[in-house]
DNA sequence: CTCCGAATTTTGTTGCAACAAAAATAGAAT
DNA sequence: ATTCTATTTTTGTTGCAACAAAATTCGGAG
């Protein structure tokens, strides 16, 4: 028998359609697929996917579950809006969290991540500069979760995962056309810098210096979308 | 139209048979009904619970999604056994998480959070003397969730639960009769003493303390009993 | 035009059977 | 005894229909 000994890291467990379906809507929310305040039914989603309706529902539990999408009545979800209070409480998550992770993940970074980070911001860059905007998000989070994915905490990075989702959605459709400011790219640069320097202290201020001017832009765009009806 | 305008927080949704099992299942499982390493199935809990299959799954699912339940191969999910390396990793989201929530709670806290929570020890302290650890290692969590509830912070509260329930299966079995020691009580006084100062960060200090300690003790305690085969 | 209530449609949930795949078991060979 | 293999049992998944309840629509009254 295969004996596991101790801790069992690797991720066993067949992908089922339900992990599919969860994956494809998943994809679809981040994208802004969807608005905010979209209906979201089991049945919709099974014929969208082309799953049957017991994928889809596991799907949506799922989403559910990690607040990516939520209920707007007994038995109705839909997309969220994001409001001040939850982008506030995103946002202290998340620095916390994601500057535990930049702290962890730096230790160990080598020439090859700094390298790899670099690449992920001429991609920002480039998609910034062609306006493929959703691009450059796609990208931005790749340069964050590089460094995070490091760390070896899967508990942690799962957990960042799902505030990306939460607000990802609300953002899309918020944001469409000044995804990542000039702040994000001195932020990264900053970033960049304290991995050069071997200092994980340095990288931890950056990142967090990062999602503090995201917050002032999302919370500002917010502000005047919605002031009042 | 049901016009929603801004945020809805209040919690919508009807309660089902799903929603059920999963509470069951996680109370069977902080309670320690399970050790480490047991099998949980499908149609075992189904039938145990007295409900059908779907209910049973969904509640499965929900709890190998937040971590509680871990599968050790393609298709079997076992309660898990708490790794050195796991440990560590929900220590360092806990003094992220409840240092956050502990602050951002005691913020607002009056005189009669301070009297709920004194009883709360209170109750901890007679347990602990009439040796019912199993109350004493609720009461204990009734006194963290009383101050992190205060701080109005849901996302943040759901995602500390997951972690109490991450390790509260595995401590139940590791630590039957030393659930908490004098360590813990001495930080909760600190912590009760922050509260009357109306100092927010002194509470933060004293819950981290008490979380530090308590990873010390089940790091210990975890290496004592798994060293090696 | 607005508002309210009944009729209708939509929708989530649940149980169940079939199926494929994994796990447990039994047995045989060394 | 042990290890490997074949057989049997267990188990998660999936689709589907029935049901109850919620959401929507529609129509009439004010």
């Amino acid at each position: 028998m295969e004996e596991v000994d101790g801790l069992v890291s690797g991720s066993n467990k067949v992908m089922g359609l339900g992990d599919r379906a969860y994956e494809d809507l998943k994809e679809k929310l981040v994208r802004g697929a969807y608005p905010p305040g979209h209906k979201i039914t089991v049945r919709a989603v099974a014929e969208e996917l082309g799953y049957g309706t017991t994928p889809a529902r596991d799907a949506l539990n799922r989403l559910v579950a990690e607040r990516a999408l939520v209920f707007s009545g007994p038995k109705t979800v839909v997309v969220p809006t994001l409001s001040l209070a939850e982008l506030y409480e995103v946002t202290q998550m998340r620095l916390r969290l994601e500057g535990l992770a930049a702290e962890k993940g730096a230790i160990g970074a080598g020439a090859a991540d700094i390298a790899r980070m670099e690449a992920f911001q001429s991609e920002i860059d480039a998609a910034l500069a062609e306006g493929r905007y959703a691009d450059a998000l796609w990208s931005n989070k790749e340069f964050h979760f590089h460094i995070y994915a490091r760390a070896n905490m899967p508990m942690l990075l799962a957990t960042i995962e799902t505030l990306w989702l939460r607000v990802g959605a609300a953002f899309n459709d918020l944001y469409p056309e000044f995804a990542i400011s000039k702040y994000g790219i001195q932020n990264h640069r900053a970033a960049l810098e304290g991995l050069r320097h071997k200092d994980p202290q340095e990288v931890k201020a950056a990142i967090e210096t990062d999602i503090r001017d995201g917050y002032r832009c999302l919370r500002q765009a917010l502000s005047e979308r919605a002031p009042k009806k």
